[in-house]
DNA sequence: GCTTGCCTTGACGTCGGCGTCAAGGCTTAC
DNA sequence: GTAAGCCTTGACGCCGACGTCAAGGCAAGC
């Protein structure tokens, strides 16, 4: 399979595969006329780097996940190291949300203060 | 008050305050020499844009507020330009929290099957 | 032989909100 | 006079995850 299939069974851009390799993230064989050749597990890998990265990870967190699957687990999330950067995301995602929420609550009351009217009732049920 | 002063009173830098200017958010009077010369009310300028940006709005969005301001309302956020930069704030916050809360929820999910054990208990209380 | 379509590397562009450096000017204090 | 400390403009750097363009190579079909 060479880049540009790989491409688009993930649904992604050759430029994208190439990128990941720059930062040593998905290596590739290589051919006798120097193409890119990939097989079945590298687009397992791809997968596993996509969805993280829709989940919102940077690429150095999905790491670990590709590591442990090319080290041979069949889930690539069953490695200490992922199970670690799992932990660090979720208390990351804690600490945003509040934020988003402070700073939510925050314009729900200086819009109202403001003369927007009410979305909904005045008796301050931002949260719902 | 010069760029310096203001920028130190505001707690932010003179490079920030040029960069607003060249964005046309808050342009300077220049004294005699060239220099740039402000007023109190640009400091009240100056700390609306700031209190929107800790609240993670764009410089964009904060144009309306500045501009409310500077038309000689008391608040930046009683004009309609404003009030409708917020009711878009809360909604984009919504989607945000929302779409964050998922992630949360489902990295909490694969992190419990990965082998994690449970944060607190294991009865699925993810957003507690 | 020629076009089409894939591939290669290299390098610059994007976005936002500035940081940082360079080279120079003016004013005030000593 | 000169050093310190403010100011000026201009321009490049940064971060992340690529997009986009340029110039060229190789293979297959007509």
């Amino acid at each position: 399979m060479r880049i540009g299939e790989l491409a688009a069974r993930a649904g992604t851009t050759t430029r994208t595969l190439r990128y990941y390799e720059s930062r040593g993230l998905l290596p590739a064989r290589r051919g006798d006329n120097g193409h890119r050749t990939y097989d079945e597990s590298d687009l397992t890998l791809l997968r596993q780097i996509r969805t993280l990265q829709d989940f919102g990870f940077d690429l150095e967190e999905t790491r670990p996940f590709v590591e442990c699957l090319r080290a041979g687990h069949p889930a690539g999330d069953t490695c200490p190291a992922s199970i670690a950067v799992y932990r660090r995301k979720l208390a990351e995602l804690d600490e945003l949300i509040g934020q988003l929420q402070a700073v939510r609550a925050e314009i729900g009351v200086r819009l109202a203060g403001a003369g927007g009217e009410p979305p909904l009732c005045e008796l301050g049920g931002q949260q719902l």
